[in-house]
DNA sequence: CCCTTTCGCATACCGTCGGTATGTGAAGCA
DNA sequence: TGCTTCACATACCGACGGTATGCGAAAGGG
């Protein structure tokens, strides 16, 4: 069962100090405002590692930051929609769940502000589609072809519903936003989701 | 009437021709991507001048033409708007003709992409506030006090909106988009604003 | 008309940053 | 045991945003 070895082991080792302290930094200053001499002194390593692990530099870095960030608001909401039995609910629980996911502390800088300007836009929508609005095109998808919402593309669905949720993310985990909108927003984003049911 | 003078005169023109410039070259190529040196050089000038109009530097031209943009988008939407009589048909208008204006190739860029991680989102947001999602609030607003939506806080419609159509709007303008994904959007909007109506 | 001040900008310079080329010592392997 | 590879450290470079200073022409007062 292929014992790691001493080699990989460190390897892995200096990939998590980077990956996790540039999360740190990247989510609490933002990508513009974080330099590599602080960054690779904060993992305890060089800037020759980080360009050892990520050959593109800054940018590659911060990929893979926004991969893993993706990936585990990605988790929360497929499992909150696996929590429920019914095509519409699951929909439903997964757009409430984005919001409280997105709105974690520094998660919507990274993925949401910095994400479209450091990659360019089309690779930040194809990394966010792969990673979470996958999930709503197939929740509407499905609820197309059960009859359940009135037949339409549901591209321009997803792009509108993406938004609106990403935006609203960005209102509330600013201070300009008070507790008592989260539940005003997701009611009214009840409402919006309503009004494409066929029934 | 206060002739100008030619020192005022040579003054509005410089500034004129930085904005020209940094408008241009940050649509077509991203703030990120656009030195000063090319920048000033572009626009005939020298750094001296633009630190003499813009104090804040780089964030501070981008800041300027972030509002002129803004308010040309602004002025689009408002004409559109007003050229409707009835209230719902002056938002639906508006939404429609946003669509339509921020989907200029670069525009979307400097407003869309650019703008909240230059700037930060909160700032971002306030300028878009003033000068086109104000629109959207007090049409809201209007319709909610006039019985025509049913009786909710606007704030978060606002938000979930705009950010639709921000969203909408990077799509179209994007390569990932056909022609007739333009009326799929515009469709699926509608429907999404029907959904607020009281009757 | 001249002297002074102000203004609009150009020039020269600096610190910092992202990026790269090369060195090095330990782990892997035969 | 000796050669190779790998993971990383060190040293260095060009470019960039930003600043301090100089300068010539326009404005303003006597």
């Amino acid at each position: 069962m292929e014992e790691p070895g001493v080699r990989a082991r460190q390897r892995e080792q200096t990939r998590r100090a980077l990956l996790r302290e540039a999360e740190r930094l990247f989510a609490e200053r933002g990508y513009a405002a974080v330099g590599l001499a602080e960054l690779v002194s904060a993992a305890g390593v060089t800037k020759g590692a980080l360009y050892h692990h990520f050959p593109g530099g800054k940018a590659d870095l911060f990929r893979a930051v926004l991969a893993e960030v993706q990936r585990q608001v990605g988790e929360r909401v497929a499992a909150a929609a696996e929590a429920k039995a019914d095509a519409w609910e699951q929909l439903v629980a997964g757009c409430e769940e984005f919001l409280a996911a997105a709105t974690a502390p520094g998660t919507e800088r990274v993925m949401l502000v910095d994400g479209p300007a450091v990659l360019g836009w089309a690779e930040w929508r194809a990394m966010d589609e792969a990673a979470s609005a996958r999930h709503l095109g197939e929740a509407l998808t499905a609820l197309v072809e059960a009859g359940r919402i009135a037949p339409q593309p549901v591209a321009p669905l997803v792009h509108l519903l993406s938004g609106a949720m990403n935006e609203a993310a960005l209102w509330l985990a600013s201070a300009a936003s008070g507790p008592e909108d989260l539940a005003a927003t997701t009611a009214a984003l009840r409402r919006m989701l309503r009004a494409l049911r066929a029934d």
